[in-house]
DNA sequence: GTCTATAGCTTGATAGAC
DNA sequence: GTCTATCAAGCTATAGAC
C-alpha cells in the first residue's frame, strides 16, 4: 500500500534487499540539492531528508557523499558511451552520421539535463570539494568522433579537402551552443530539428555563392 | 622613488589623492582569489593581504565586496560595449564584419580571461552569493549584432535567403567554443586566424557541392 | 542515534587617529 | 588616504540531554 516497496517487503520478512526506488528517490534528492545550493552546501543530511530516508540509508547505497555524487555523473555519462558505440558502426552518409550522432548527443543531455548543470556547475565553477570526475575525457571522446566522421566525409569526396580539425570546430561549437541554450535558456526551444538545420548549414554555408577563389583574388 | 606613487605624494606633503596603482593593484588580487577560491570563500582580508593594504583601503576606493566585484565586471564589459559601438559603423561585406566583430569580440576575451573565467564561474556555478550582473544581456548583445549582420548579408545578397537565425547560431557557436577552448585548454592554442578559419568555413560550408537539392531529391 | 544549546571563531564592515 | 582597533552578525563545532 505504500508508495513504493520498502513496507511491502518489510511486511513480507523478506531479508532486505536493495530498494531501487530508494536509491532512485536519494540520486533524485541529491541532484536536485546538488545543483540548487552546490555540491558543497548540499549536506548529506539534507538529501536524506528530501528522500524521505535516514542517514544510514544513503551511506548504503552509496559509500560517501562522494559516491553518490559519482554514481550520478557515472549513470549519466555511461549512456553516452554506450550511444557512442551505438553510432559508430552505421553507414549512410558523414553528414548524416555527424548529425545523428550530434542529435544524439543533444537529446541525451535534454535529456539528463541536471547531470549537465551539475556538470558545468562543477566544471567552471569554483572549487567545491567535488572528488575528480575527468569531463574532458567525454569531451575529447565526443571531439574524436566527430573528427572522425569528418575526415572520412573528406575521404570519400563528400566534403571537400581543407582542415578537417576546423570543420570539426565548427560542428562541436553548434552542438554546444544547442546544449548550453537547452541549459540556460529553454525558452527559446532549441531542439533537435533545429540543431539539425543549423548543422546542415555547416555543411552547405550562408554563402550565396562560393567564396573560396574570391578571397585568393583579392589577396594578389 | 617608491614602485607607486603613494610614497611620493606623502613626502611632498601634498593632500592624499586616490590612488591608481593601489586601485589596480586591489582590482588583481580580488579576481585572483574569486578565482582560485570562489566570490563567497575569498575574503575581503585575503584580497588586501594579496594587495599588500589594509582593510579600510577597500572600503574606500570600493563600497564593499560586492562593489569591487561589480567593478570588475563593468570594466570589462565596458570594453565590449565600445568596440560593439566601433564595429557597428563599418562598411564592407556582411562576412567580413562577422569575422572582425567575432574576432574582436574574441580577442577581448584574452585579454580579459580572468573576468571571462569569473563569469563563467558565476554564470554556471553554484550559488555563491554574489550580486547579480546582467551576463545574459551582453551575450543577448552580441548575439542581436550577429543576427543584424547576417540579416544585411541576406538582404544584399551576399547570403542566400534563409533563416538568419540558424545563421546566427552556428555563428554563436564557433565563437563560443573558440572562448571556451581559451578558457580551458589555452593548450590548444586557438587564436583569431583559427577562429576566422573556422567562421570561413560556416559561410562558404564544407561540403564537396551543394546539397540543398540532394536532401529534397531523397524525401520524394 | 538524534536533537539542541552554546561557546568560539570568522566574516564583512566601521570608527577615529594620523 | 591609510592605519589600528573593533563591532555585530553568522557560522561551526562540540558537548550534553534525551
Amino acid at each position: 500500500m505504500g508508495v513504493d516497496g520498502r513496507k511491502a517487503v518489510k511486511a513480507g520478512g523478506l531479508a532486505p534487499k536493495p530498494d531501487l526506488a530508494v536509491r532512485i528517490r536519494l540520486l533524485k534528492s541529491a541532484i536536485e540539492l546538488f545543483n540548487r545550493k552546490g555540491y558543497a552546501a548540499a549536506t548529506v543530511r539534507e538529501i536524506v531528508a528530501a528522500a524521505g530516508v535516514s542517514k544510514p540509508v544513503l551511506y548504503y547505497y552509496f559509500q560517501s557523499k562522494e559516491g553518490i555524487y559519482l554514481d550520478l555523473m557515472r549513470e549519466g555519462f555511461s549512456k553516452f558511451d554506450s550511444m557512442l558505440e551505438a553510432t559508430s558502426g552505421e553507414k549512410e552518409s558523414a553528414a548524416e552520421r555527424i548529425k545523428r550522432l550530434s542529435g544524439r548527443t543533444f537529446d541525451l543531455f535534454r535529456e539528463h539535463i541536471e547531470v549537465g548543470r551539475l556538470m558545468y556547475a562543477i566544471y567552471y565553477g569554483p572549487p567545491q570539494g567535488a572528488p575528480f570526475f575527468d569531463f574532458d575525457a567525454y569531451h575529447m571522446k565526443f571531439q574524436e568522433a566527430v573528427r572522425k566522421l569528418v575526415e572520412e566525409g573528406i575521404r570519400g569526396g563528400e566534403f571537400r579537402k581543407g582542415n578537417a580539425e576546423d570543420m570539426m570546430w565548427a560542428i562541436i561549437g553548434t552542438v554546444n551552443v544547442a546544449m548550453e541554450i537547452q541549459l540556460c535558456h529553454p525558452e527559446l526551444e532549441m531542439d533537435r530539428k533545429k540543431l539539425g538545420r543549423v548543422l546542415e548549414l555547416i555543411f552547405t554555408g550562408i554563402a550565396a555563392k562560393s567564396r573560396r577563389k574570391e578571397r585568393k583574388g583579392v589577396r594578389r
